[in-house]
RNA sequence: GCUCAAGUGGCGGAAUUGGUAGACGCGCUGGAUUCAAAAUCCAGUUCUUCGGAGUGCGGGUUCGAUUCCCGCCUUGAGUACCA
């Protein structure tokens, strides 16, 4: 009997979906384990090879973990709001809520041909109603509560509303707006309904505020920090700019220190690689300083500035406020306003990534205002200058230059004094900016202490004059929570008189209305301003026409949506009991699953997701909903797959004056473009001669051919991508099939070498449509099999690490396929029978179960295929048929190949399936070897091996060695000085 | 610039409480089988001037270093006027 994989396949996958056999209880006996996968986007391109390798990696675990006799959860779902699916439907012309309903069904059905040992019957999508309607819930959940820093978490607002009654708002400690003015009880209790409203939106964990925002017009929408990339948005690199827009907001800086404190403090709660820590640890960036006050002279007026350099205080020679700074218009003197007004325009005309672009360029201009120095009372000359950051600290600061580069650069340029505060450091080139190896001097009371000693010192002092104080800064930023998009979830907001009601829970979820435009503006009307439906009557409890809007019992709706990261801060939780209408889910389900054991997902979403999540994980830990401030244990990040692309080169003309000339198109092989292009790209001459001749021999380029002669112009090779199925193993490119792909290059000349071979350049890149380098697994299950494609996809090196696709070497993980089938079915039928075991059968497989077992729980899942071929290989040579040896062997395999697996192991006899097998036990015994070939090696240079009995002593060891003709050879009669001896591993003589 | 990770055959990669470097697979070479091809099986495959050399480069510790230490180089990732 032959090895059909597509029967066997479709078989077991078939019977596994039928039993239900990987629906997970929340009742059992056993231990919980969750193995989790980050859910993915169903984009409209269906999976290619590298999406299912963590799905893999996961399914892999959770099923061997079942083997080990645990309860495992592993649950899969669709995040099928947001940008990606609705950029989709905007290219193909549909409605987002089709499009995600397809590219679902061609999801689910790839993911089923790779036999995922998934529980469907807790799927989840992010678009469902009855799934954001939770994601609602949350949102006023957050609404509903402020941050306490004395108690270190968030509180209900009411306990808020509560103080300020008794105590007004002096003694509150909040993680807050900082505009927020001092009050009493009693003129809190005076304060109108609409200002109360106003002054506790200040404290909410989520709000609403006019913020600077980032603002991209290409897709009609702001977008949070860390969805823009280099200046541009992640999402089709488009350009952005600053806006201020009045947004809702997610107070997740209150929440800085504690994600914080999760990384670095609590190892054990958190095991993620230190990498992806370390790029959360950034993202938040904490910095430890100082806030001080500066009065500004002949005015009021007072600029506070974050420094972490208090200890230079005496340095300061100016002041520089961001061009966006609040008080620039009010300080700025009548003879400077024009310079000011001219530099601000300047500066907010150029985009965020014109202004990344060139940081070398200084530019700045000088208010005309001075600001006093806290202990020298000297004046102090107050710039704007872009370099300083309205959104960072309090957008001003104090300008050091003897210990800051860009302090340094902008006072040579503007000739202000460098006043070097440093002990016999040379200050003339370039600023001091080390904390290491500094002296304060000429700086008063700070005169003669090191870094350390002078902050403390200057905190202290700036307290007792009340101009400032110790501070902590974070770089991590609220984030924005509103999207100007149609395809997201509905706000449970509609507003009177400005101010925005949350819908009482009962009454949710509020689903996304129908509209008929659902495009993005590029001026940022949100789509739901279209609906016409799309009002909420507070007496019925019901989202009615716009039309009866009358600002009394009916009023208009929250028309932006939330953002793609809404859905997938909470859906981990979810899973735990996802057709409950009543809760988030049960008590009883989130105390039994707790949190998830194993998260496996890529690391771009380091400073998204996984930090969202773990913010709103926290938010609920505060409110008592789960057990544990920490959604995943362990995360591992996989690898991305790589395509490896094939380009072709085109010569293309670069015409100086008439850009109309036809000429003839020239498609030239790598071959010929790496011998005709010089180191500075260019093309020689003699290349030159030939294509003036092409264009010659051509009709219609006559007159090319002249211009190219008299130099009038110039060609150069511009490489293109040409899809990787015309191109075989050796780089050579299927001409036939490459023109009728690509009509335009029918008549092209084809430029090869002698051999009339086309050869392609290739590059390894990211696999992407547009590359033409995606292979899809289809093909793949469909010509080897899923098993096949499960084990190679882990063969291909470590689960963490980028690695290139090469589907050529699949053979080899297919071929041991067939092989092991073959180890159990013969020409006749079954080769396995009741024979004992020999000691080289138990041997191979106790070392085969021994390191499995350690490869799985290392997360070395390669290593684990190379030892299943070498035990395949040794049981063939051996001829084991004994069912003691073969049967235990297809646990092993289960989890990476489970359709071969358990199709053997029902044709061994057993009716159960596999997938709840105890994983076998190895036993020392047989691994232990009686002798072993030791190495002899002298000087550390190996000589030749010797087998000795592996229970000799030491001694022993020696005096076998040394009464070996060999040794004494090596000798020659001279005495070593010292012999090595590790015993079971070498013997090095040293002489 | 700063932070982190990684550099091993033609290729993917294996080996670390320091102990025979190159497991396993791809590719390649030769052979068997076949009318032929595919498939399958067997043998070989780091380089070499056959002395040796060899895990990015240069040092160090050690009887012994891919593994540990110091200094560089390269590549990738994150971040970027963060005061």
């Amino acid at each position: 009997m032959q090895y059909h994989f597509n029967d066997i396949e479709a078989k077991w996958q078939k019977y596994w979906a039928e039993h239900q056999t990987f629906k997970a209880s929340n009742h059992s006996d056993k231990p919980k384990y969750y193995v989790l996968d980050m859910f993915p986007y169903p984009s409209g391109a269906g999976l290619h090879v590298g999406h299912p390798l963590g799905y893999i990696a996961s399914d892999i675990y959770a099923r061997y973990k079942r083997h080990k006799g645990f309860n495992v959860l592993h649950p899969q779902g669709y995040d099928s709001f947001g940008l990606p699916a609705e950029q989709y439907a905007i290219q193909t012309g549909q409605h987002p809520a089709l499009t995600t309903e397809e590219n679902i069904k061609t999801y689910r059905r790839q993911l089923d041909q790779i036999g995922f040992s998934f529980d469907w019957s807790r799927e989840v999508r992010t678009s469902d109603p009855s799934y954001y309607k939770w994601t609602q819930w949350i949102f006023i959940q957050l609404f509903e509560s402020w941050y306490n820093n004395k108690t270190n978490k968030a509180e209900s607002v009411e306990t808020l509303k509560s103080i300020f009654s008794s105590d007004g708002n002096a003694s509150v400690n909040a993680a807050c707006d900082n505009d927020i003015p001092t009050f009493s009880a009693s003129e809190w209790s005076d304060f109108s309904s609409e200002k109360q409203q106003e002054i506790l939106l200040k404290y909410r964990l989520t709000y609403l505020a006019e913020t600077e925002v980032n603002w991209c017009a290409a897709l009609g929408t702001v977008l949070a920090n860390d969805e823009i990339i280099n200046g541009v948005s992640e999402r089709g690199g488009h350009p952005v700019v600053r806006k201020k827009m009045t947004q809702w907001s997610m107070r997740i800086s209150a929440y800085a220190e504690r994600l914080l404190n999760g990384i670095d403090y609590n190892r054990e709660a958190l095991e993620w690689t230190e990498s992806l820590k370390e790029i959360q640890r950034n993202w938040i960036g904490k910095s430890v300083g100082a806030e001080v006050e500066f009065r500004i002279q002949n005015s009021e007026f007072r600029i506070p500035v974050f420094t972490t350099r208090p200890d230079t205080i005496f340095g300061v020679s100016f002041m520089t406020l961001a061009p966006e700074h609040e008080l620039v218009a009010e300080i700025t003197t009548q003879d400077q306003k024009n310079e000011v007004e001219a530099y601000i325009e300047a500066t907010t005309k150029r985009s965020e990534r014109d202004r990344m672009a060139d940081v070398k360029t200084i530019s700045g201009a000088f208010t005309g205002a001075y600001a006093e120095h806290p202990f020298t009372k000297e004046p102090i000359p107050i710039w704007i200058g872009d370099y300083v950051l309205a959104g960072y600290g309090t957008g001003a600061v104090m300008s050091v230059p003897c210990g800051d580069q860009r302090d340094y650069d902008f006072a040579k340029h503007f000739n202000i004094p460098i006043p070097n505060i440093f002990k016999d450091v040379d200050i003339s080139e370039e600023a001091y900016g080390s904390k290491d190896n500094v002296v304060i001097a000429n700086s008063d009371f700070l005169n003669g202490l090191d870094y350390k000693k002078a902050t403390k010192k200057a905190i202290a002092e700036l307290e007792i004059l009340g101009q400032g104080k110790g501070k902590t800064n974070y770089r991590l930023r609220d984030a924005v929570f509103s999207r100007q998009r149609y395809w997201g979830e509905p706000f449970p907001v509609y507003y009177v008189n400005g101010m925005p009601q949350m819908i009482e829970t009962q009454h949710l979820p509020i689903t996304l209305p129908e509209v008929e435009k659902y495009l993005p503006t590029e001026t940022g009307e949100p789509p739901l301003g279209n609906a016409n439906v799309w009002a909420w009557d507070t007496k019925q409890c019901l989202v009615i026409s716009n039309e009866l809007i009358d600002h009394k019992t009916i009023f208009p709706l929250e028309l932006n949506t939330m953002p793609g990261w809404a859905g997938s801060s909470q859906y981990f939780n979810r899973y735990m009991d996802s057709h409950n209408d009543q809760e988030i889910f049960s008590q009883e389900a989130v105390n039994y699953w707790k949190q998830v054991d194993l998260y496996i997902g890529g690391s771009e979403h380091a400073t998204g997701h996984l930090l969202y999540a773990r913010f709103w994980q926290k938010f609920m830990f505060d409110l008592g909903l789960v057990p544990v401030d920490e959604f995943a244990k362990k995360l591992i990040n996989q690898g991305m797959i790589l395509g490896t692309s094939a380009k072709f080169y085109e010569l293309m003309p670069r015409f100086e004056h008439d850009s109309k000339v036809d000429y003839q198109i020239v498609i030239v092989s790598f071959e010929i473009v790496k011998k005709y292009l010089n180191n500075d790209n260019e093309i020689n001459t003699e290349f030159k001669k030939k294509i003036i001749q092409i264009q010659f021999d051509h009709k219609i380029s006559k007159k090319v051919g002249k211009l190219i002669g008299d130099g009038k112009i110039e060609f150069g090779f511009m490489d293109r991508h040409v899809d990787v199925s015309f191109v075989n193993s050796s780089d050579e490119l299927d001409l036939d099939g490459f023109k009728k792909w690509r009509p335009e290059f029918e008549n092209a000349k084809f430029l090869t070498e002698e051999d009339g071979v086309f050869k392609v350049s290739r590059e390894v890149e990211k696999m992407s449509k547009s590359k033409y380098n995606v292979v899809n697994p289809d093909q793949i299950v469909k010509d080897y099999g899923a098993d096949s494609l499960r084990l190679y996809e882990m063969f291909l090196g470590p689960l963490e690490q980028y690695k290139p696709w090469n589907t050529a070497g699949i053979t080899g993980v297919h071929g041991f396929l067939k092989k092991f089938w073959k180890l159990y079915v013969g020409k006749n039928g079954l080769n396995v029978n009741d024979t004992k075991p020999t000691a080289n059968n138990l041997k191979t497989l106790h070392k085969t179960i021994k390191k499995v077992e350690e490869d799985i729980e290392n997360f070395s899942f390669n290593t684990s295929v190379s030892t299943f071929m070498i035990a395949c290989n040794e049981l063939t040579a051996q001829k084991c048929t004994s069912k003691e040896i073969l049967e235990p062997l297809l646990i092993l395999l289960s989890p990476y190949a489970p359709h071969i697996a358990e199709e053997l192991w029902r044709q061994l006899g057993q009716s159960e399936s596999i997938s709840t097998a105890p994983f076998p036990k190895y036993d020392e015994k047989y691994l232990v070897e009686s002798s072993k070939n030791y190495p002899i090696s002298f000087n550390g240079k190996m000589k030749f091996t010797m087998e000795l009995p592996l229970d000799l002593s030491s001694e022993e060891i020696e005096k076998a060695v040394m009464a070996n003709e060999k040794t004494q050879e090596q000798l020659q009669g001279r005495t070593p000085k010292k012999v090595i001896i590790v015993p079971g591993k070498i013997v090095n003589i040293v002489g």
